[in-house]
DNA sequence: AAAAGTGTCAAGAAAATGTCAAGAGAGTGT
DNA sequence: ACACTCTCTTGACATTTTCTTGACACTTTT
């Protein structure tokens, strides 16, 4: 199946000149001039895309906070596209969590080489070991001392975040955030899930083993 | 105290150029040919290094072996330079842990400009370490000469604070005002949590050795 | 010595969490 | 479209933890 880009350039004939060309490499574009419609819209449909091409040069929103924002909902592979030199924002774009960087002008042909490198490196289904757990996101496989766990699809949701974000707080609404969890969900709907995974991985909430409660703020994973 | 940088490139001419420039910048540079003779250098004298910055066409060993060999040994940042173009080994840099990558030819001024993005971006460790203490803030966790203390929420707010205006006194409202505690909290209730923190981190009141109490005017962190 | 400030106990208020159970909602198969 | 199943959401209540305050002893300042 076609690759299914989102495209966030403000500039009109850039965008037409960039859109064609990746059209005729056989990939499924969206773009956006706006980055305010372009969040929505990924908020809403987060697995609608493959990767995101976004210029930083953008107006209304600063682009580094488009970054963040997409970041914030998946993890999505994302291209940061900008003027030649900034390189303190060259920098800064990889920290942010930018994956990788391409200075205008580029050659459209070097778009379309990282565009496959970047996906290649996204897609290696690499398994995730942390603590007694291995994780494979692709198939949504969890075992825990090869004993698989059967989790719901938000379960494994909260379940990822909190491992990949292992040893930190993590609030729960910064988990209502990460997850495809409607905004607007109650802040105790996110204990439940949490009772519920503890109780399939045999943790003990009052003596916790893996997932931790920190009193007035969130969940923690512990590895 | 300069810089320390570890310099590996086998162009002798190019390496002169660089070491010159990085010299005039007033870094401390160390320039080696061979990949191996690095290597053992850098292995016997692993706090010698501040950063490393590393050529990827190397005579006998691949430059990825040297950049893995090196991260095995300390964390140390690392740059990969390398001539333009390869980007598909330029996504792998990241992966395998160099901290950024530069395509050749380059301005050397650019070189120096990431050297310190990176170096700051490796020193901000979120690690807070003051006085006997050191502190996680995105754990939540804190650590007194290795023991873990167990904070509550306020309790936790509170000792940030104080750690992170140490050798200031703050007022008790400062206190109220810079945590989740509501405003119209009484005064004395900052007491009680500064009790608490106290005893918690065996401090005595009458002969403070973290927590001190100033008369009239509030608490202060000796560090 | 009086006044003001601080330390800390202990009790109760307040807030946060764990979990049950019911119902809403989404998805599936027919 | 319908029934059926699985999942998600929420209110309710019990329980736990934390926060707050009055009270009283003690210390420092005036």
């Amino acid at each position: 199946m076609s690759k299914r880009i989102l495209l966030i350039e403000d500039e009109v004939e850039m965008q037409e000149l960039i859109k064609n060309y990746l059209l005729n490499y056989g990939y499924d574009v969206t773009a956006f001039i706006h980055p305010k419609e372009a969040i929505e819209d990924f908020k809403n449909n987060r697995s609608k895309y493959d990767i995101v091409i976004l210029d930083l040069m953008l107006p209304e929103m600063d682009g580094f906070d488009v970054c963040k924002r997409l970041k914030s909902y998946s993890d999505i592979p994302i291209i940061i596209s900008s003027a030649r030199g900034d390189i303190g924002n060259k920098i800064y774009g990889f920290e942010i969590g930018a994956d990788d960087y391409l200075a205008k002008p580029y050659e459209p042909r070097e778009l379309v080489l990282r565009i496959e490198a970047v996906l290649k490196r996204a897609q290696k289904s690499d398994r995730l070991k942390i603590s007694d757990f291995s994780v494979d996101e692709s198939s949504r496989e969890v075992l825990l001392e090869d004993y698989s766990i059967d989790f719901t699809k938000v379960e494994f949701e909260i379940f990822l975040y909190l491992l990949k974000n292992r040893n930190k707080v993590i609030s729960r609404d910064q988990l209502i955030n990460a997850t495809s969890l409607h905004e607007d969900t109650k802040n105790r709907t996110i204990d439940m899930h949490i009772s519920n995974i503890r109780q399939k991985i045999g943790d003990d909430s009052k003596d916790a083993k893996y997932i931790k409660s920190v009193w007035g703020i969130g969940y923690k994973f512990i590895g």
